[in-house]
DNA sequence: GGGGACTTTGGACTACGGTTCCAAACTAAC
DNA sequence: GTTAGTTTGGAACCGTAGTCCAAAGTCCCC
């Protein structure tokens, strides 16, 4: 992939509502240039196929998710309540970008196979999110869990799929008031023997 | 979508293991063909395409989650007991169909655009969990939540992100024992005010 | 202001693979 | 033995991803 100039990558962001809505496969490479106005060759100047320019659109999404995920990690307080500034940090996104979410969530068996968006998958959310529950046993503010690691996976798993969910539905609720159903959910899971908050 | 007989669903079912290597579009009618023994002018005798094929093996797994749920419902016990009961049933069936799980899982954006499987979803594991959950409000064995559905969205999505994720690595790691990461999040995280357990 | 390097684009072309079509053989029922 | 349904190989059709190319445009350096 030739490095995509600035008006370009923004241009192909618009690609994100086809995937989101038909699915990769579902979508012509026309289709594509169509509604980024980028003509077709062009798009093969810059992409090696229709699977880059997804990958391309995935990997805006993911250094989103790591830089919001990454202020939320420096936000002052326990592990715990920089748990919670990390979850609402992670709805952030998908409420920003509702069509690229989706287009991820819905194309993740394309997108899992690559690997740097397995890489950056990891380091976005799981590898952060693994570490601040080391941090949280240390701290005293969140139960020491056996497996750091899939203990974030199944957060994630819980903060997408609801999200998902909710954008797809497509009734007006945000998508932001789903930190009432996970936060609890995900801090009382992970509250220290005994305590109470 | 003719009636498929007893041998050719048993046969079709040998497909979900391509689905699950490579992908929905990765896989060849003529691979389908090879490697379920049935050739292709005859699977196109029974389904429409190759992704009626992928949601008949969809809807076989979506069968298989619903029947263990249910029986995992009709358990002894008060709701979070049963709700545990629930979780591990989920865990059984992606043991039990580790490849069409993940097919399922990857390529989640077809099946979700299959109505009936968006309702197969609903049926098996959404309506279930979030009625338990109302259970238990009532019966007190766990805390009262805004939004019965959406909390069992976020639930299923921490069972299967987690255990797609297991099966992914492909460590020999159980899937069951994910039971011990999941269960303990959910119920601590559903623990009635309070209450301890 | 001319020349080289790179970019942009239209349009023709190729290749692959999903799907369709067909006709011959087979099976089962009555 | 006739009819209805099934099974299959093989050829054909067709849409579309991706390739190729050549003409034009842009930018920068001398």
């Amino acid at each position: 992939m030739r490095k995509v100039p600035e008006e370009m990558a923004t241009k192909m962001m618009a690609a994100a509502d086809l995937f989101a809505e038909r699915g990769l496969d579902g979508t012509k490479t026309e289709d594509i240039a169509a509604a980024t106005g980028v003509p077709k060759a062009t798009i093969y100047y810059y992409f090696e196929g229709k699977e880059e320019v997804l990958s391309f659109i995935f990997s805006a999404v993911l250094a989103a998710v790591g830089e919001a995920v990454e202020a939320a990690l420096r936000s002052p307080g326990t592990a715990a309540e920089r748990l919670s500034a990390v979850i609402d940090a992670h709805l952030h996104v998908f409420a920003l970008h509702p069509k690229a979410s989706q287009a991820l969530h819905f194309d993740l068996g394309r997108a899992a196979r690559l690997p740097e968006i397995r890489t950056q998958t990891n380091a976005a959310f799981i590898d952060p999110v693994a570490s601040l529950l080391a941090q949280g046993a240390r701290d005293g503010s969140l139960r020491a869990v056996g497996n750091p690691r899939l203990t974030a996976v199944a957060i994630l798993g819980a903060v997408s799929t609801s999200a998902i969910h909710v954008l797809a539905l497509d009734t007006g609720d945000p998508v932001l008031s789903l930190t009432r159903v996970i936060t609890p959910l995900v801090l009382n899971g992970l509250r220290p023997e005994g305590g109470n908050q």
